[in-house]
DNA sequence: TTAAATTTTCAAAACTTTTTGAAAATTTAA
DNA sequence: TTAAATTTTCAAAAAGTTTTGAAAATTTAA
């Protein structure tokens, strides 16, 4: 395989990977690009190495900087903004959960303890009341774990025991 | 809140969820109707609960079916299928973690695989070449953990901890 | 068998999301 | 200032995904 197969090969299956997760694809393809990039890289590199309209790129390009996993780099004596990726994969991961609990989960909760207030009998609202409160449980246990995952750097236990899975 | 406020609220509020992760408005819809029901239903009932085709019901169905977190019921004398939501919330987050793994997981460490057969010399290459050990690395860690998670219940250490969090 | 009930299929339609591209806004060098 | 470079916006178009609904296939009761 060459550099070019391989750096194709990587754009597919991120892209591929990221559309399954609802990220869109061209999203995931200039994370990945940047991540693979020696260089921060310009709009202008990415419209072309993608082949993707500069609306697209500028687009995503913000999105991304919004979920915290690329940045902006300013060079000395240039106009033009360059891009590149965080290199820690693990740090990529806790960012993106971060977000996603932010975006989601807590949003999810909120609704959760709405419909925990119906009240009322028989078998629809006991099940209903039952299945809300299970859902509670494990949005809070999912929301507090994340919470401990994201904070690992600061926490002696968390810290030393996740080292080994970095 | 009524009971059809909050079923209306809970229906919402899980299609969302599901299709911010790349799972159709629809299915997860008839998950969480199914969850929350006391009784099986019947594709008759998801149709007309949630307003929507023979054909839609039935393919969503099926696929929920294949990700292992509803299943059919058959009742003594009744010609017409029966579906029932899996109740362990904890059983169906691991449930989908195991489909996912096997969906997404490995097709993404195959293809990492394959670009590391890249050869050659310069910044480009070595750039590619360390990004793809750093996700590979990653990739085999959440890999192993899953697979951990997955086992919890045969096995005495993450069984105990894990109990805590159900 | 036959035929009624039920489930499955799939091409076309509806809907949703993403992308384009050109114009507007902003930034900065001179 | 002015104007060139650059970034941002956004309506319309394209692409992608989901849904419909009617026909075909399958199942089972009689």
């Amino acid at each position: 395989m060459t550099y070019d197969e391989g750096k194709e090969a990587l754009v597919q299956a991120w892209g591929t990977l990221g559309s399954q997760w609802g990220i869109s694809r061209t999203m995931s393809q200039i994370h990945i690009l940047l991540l693979t990039s020696p260089e921060p890289l310009t709009t202008e590199d990415v419209m072309e190495q993608l082949q993707i309209s500069r609306g697209n790129a500028n687009m995503n390009l913000r999105d991304l900087i919004g979920w915290g996993i690329i940045r902006k780099v300013l060079r000395a004596g240039e106009r033009k903004e360059y891009f590149e990726a965080e290199r820690d994969v693990w740090k990529v991961a806790m960012q993106v959960a971060r977000e996603r609990k932010r975006r989601e989960l807590e949003p999810l909760l909120a609704v959760l303890d709405q419909v925990s207030t119906v009240e009322g009998e028989g078998p629809e609202i006991a099940r209903m009341t039952e299945a809300v409160r299970d859902l509670k449980k494990f949005a809070n246990n999912a929301d507090r774990l994340l919470d401990t995952m994201i904070k690992a750097e600061e926490n002696w236990f968390w810290g030393n025991f996740l080292k080994v899975l970095r």
